[in-house]
DNA sequence: TTTGACATATGACACCGTGTCACATAAAGT
DNA sequence: ACTTTATGTGACACGGTGTCATATGTCAAA
């Protein structure tokens, strides 16, 4: 987590080192990632950025956080507008996301977040599902899906039904992105292989 | 790729170097691990090296598409073993490959390769190495496969099932190892989401 | 207003790691 | 033997990180 100096600062000054660490992250991965490019960005001396934050690591997370918060409540919003359907609201993210990385070219965050994605930084994203953090936030997305359209007997199961969603739903975006996939052949992968899960892989024979 | 040098080294003094290697890229990640490090334990100097390899990065995909081929290997020799059966051969080689990194502490291989998995990493895995092999493997994949388990229509379709399967099988592994789940747990978890694609996540009469 | 305690700003610097290059040595060819 | 080609070597330039001594700002109490 930043240092609490960095919460203590102006919200303009602080909003231009996000935009600088943003620009920056945006450009290469984390580790590629030079503080000096932030700091000749952001117009700030190097000891100032020790001060916000404990390390480059730090000030990354902090942006993937936020951002992944974001799209908490844009997920919780879809959940809710499409009266609790977990697979179309999954399905409109995907295609949000999708289309957003599109649309800005090869420098912008998320892109870059997505194709350098790795287990922390899903961890990050997908906090809400997790085991720990479970009861948290989990307990909002149970009371607002639709229980009815899933083989489920339980809560524990949907647990299950959620880390498969986000496990394809993953892999998916990052090969697009990687990939090139145009965004009809994105969706068709992903809608294919979405119908292939709802349905099961297996002939209900056996 | 590694230099032709590297080939032409007499087989024990590659060896040497491939052990160092590996010994680094146990201990740390891709961006951690110091090449300094393998000179070291090598016993070879900074030039040779870079005689060897392009870089870092070159000797690790290196030693991971190594890996990455005898588990291909042993991935058709369990499908032969289990009659086609791809689930079957996934779960053992999902079982195989955790029972390996628990075994072998901390500091093994191919647990850090697996914790700090992306999608470079995840690709070499999937697909080993050169466009012309990726068509030959895959229809090795598909002639071994016992095709009458599944709902597939055509090979497109069954193109999509190792899509799924390996997108689960490999979030699976990574957040058994980086949880630190018991071997049970993993297991567990493991099989009650493969029972549920297989099944399908959805009630039958949607 | 002065004072002192605490928070924040600053940039020079020590340290470490990478990749290169000029030169040394060995091996192979003629 | 001599030339050519391949391989071995380590000093060094370059760039990046994190620290630290010092400067500057803030604010409340005296």
């Amino acid at each position: 987590m930043p240092k609490p100096t960095f919460f203590n600062l102006k919200e303009e000054k602080r909003n231009v080192l996000v935009e600088a660490a943003k620009k920056e992250f945006s450009r290469v991965s984390l580790y590629d990632a030079s503080i000096a490019n932030i700091l000749k960005t952001a117009g700030i001396p190097r000891g100032s950025f020790y001060q916000y934050f404990e390390n480059k690591e730090d000030a990354f997370f902090y942006l993937v956080g936020e951002h992944a918060r974001k799209r908490f409540e844009t997920f919780i919003a879809l959940l809710e507008t499409h009266d609790g359907d977990l697979f179309e609201a999954t399905r409109v993210m995907f295609h949000t996301m999708l289309s957003f990385s599109y649309e800005n070219g090869q420098n912008n965050f998320i892109r870059n977040v997505l194709l350098n994605m790795n287990y922390k930084i899903e961890k990050t994203f997908t906090q809400t599902l997790t085991r720990e953090t479970i009861d948290q936030r989990y307990e909002e997305i149970f009371l607002l899906v639709n229980k009815d359209q899933f083989a489920i007997d339980n809560k524990s199961d949907l647990y299950h039904v959620l880390q498969i969603l986000s496990a394809v739903t993953f892999h998916n975006l990052v090969q697009s992105i990687a990939e090139e996939l145009t965004l009809g052949e994105a969706l068709g992968k992903y809608d294919k292989e979405m119908s292939m899960i709802k349905r099961g892989l297996c002939k209900s024979s056996s």
